[in-house]
DNA sequence: CGGAATCCGTTCGGATACTG
DNA sequence: CAGTATCCGAACGGATTCCG
């Protein structure tokens, strides 16, 4: 009994779930955002064991986010295009986290914008009314890629 | 040898992966945030085998995304203050995954503002100048929480 | 040092059966 | 219908070893 393979979900997130899903792949990320480039760092940093380190970097370069470029007699791993656009969805997670997650103390890091030293923050969506979206106040509609279960489920199109 | 335990690490964002990072948790939040309460009908839209659903929903509820609030003769699942916080980070991450992860025929949900019909996006975090801020636009400074790597790592403070 | 390979315990997760 | 429990294969992940 394989287990459900995300990748053929329609969701996209589902798909993001297939390379994102695994509970030390975030955390690549964050140490790539940090500047971390090579394998050793990755593994020091994170303390993860490095056959698993080795794995998710591969999902993560075969995926698109990072790409393995030679640098010297080793390699680099950078961030792609695709990589570096998961950065706010990375800012949000982080600001939730150390609002809700943190401990007595606080928050481990702290960005701070290079420029002007602020603190950088996710902005929250909002709604017309200029208060914060919440699940309540959004209308859903099937996508062009929804499956028929999802049509059946939310009757309607984007203008009716 | 059992596996390392996240809620130690001192980054609230690796505690957020304690809950957050298996591969089927954020699909049962996207279901929350879109309106699904029940177990039987996470169970039918998502595909789930129950008894992972199950744990899942023991540990949003454990960890207090959800609670479980007796509803006649059964129970519903709804979202907490902390379960609705996280839904500026499932708007991220769909944004970046519609972008990034979709096939041909684009995105399977269309989220909307209720009150306008305008599509609902994350706004992206920008710099000083107005543009997207990027991974190279930071400054990381240490937290009160931070670690003593994570100091030498990062010397500086926030005023430094 | 960079990174892959091996070994093995633990957890995830699907299918099925079971209880109220 | 609302869940829990059991079974078992597959994947995750830590420790160690090995190769360039």
């Amino acid at each position: 009994m394989p287990r459900t393979d995300f990748a053929r979900i329609r969701c996209p997130v589902a798909r993001a779930m297939e390379v994102l899903g695994e509970r030390w792949s975030i955390l690549v990320m964050r140490e790539a955002f940090y500047g971390t480039t090579r394998f050793d760092d990755f593994a020091r940093h994170l303390g993860i064991a490095t056959n698993i380190l080795s794995a998710r970097l591969a999902k993560l370069v075969e995926h698109d986010l990072l790409e393995r470029v030679p640098e010297g007699a080793r390699h680099a791993y950078r961030l792609t295009e695709k990589g570096g656009a998961f950065f706010p969805v990375f800012l949000a997670l982080k600001g939730w986290s150390d609002r809700w997650m943190a401990g007595p103390e606080g928050q481990a890091m702290c960005l701070l914008d290079a420029g002007t030293g602020e603190e950088v923050v996710c902005p929250p969506p909002l709604d017309s009314a200029g208060r914060p979206l919440t699940p309540e106040g959004i209308r859903l509609v099937p996508g062009p890629a929804a499956s028929e279960a999802m049509r059946r489920r939310f009757p309607g199109t984007a203008h009716g």
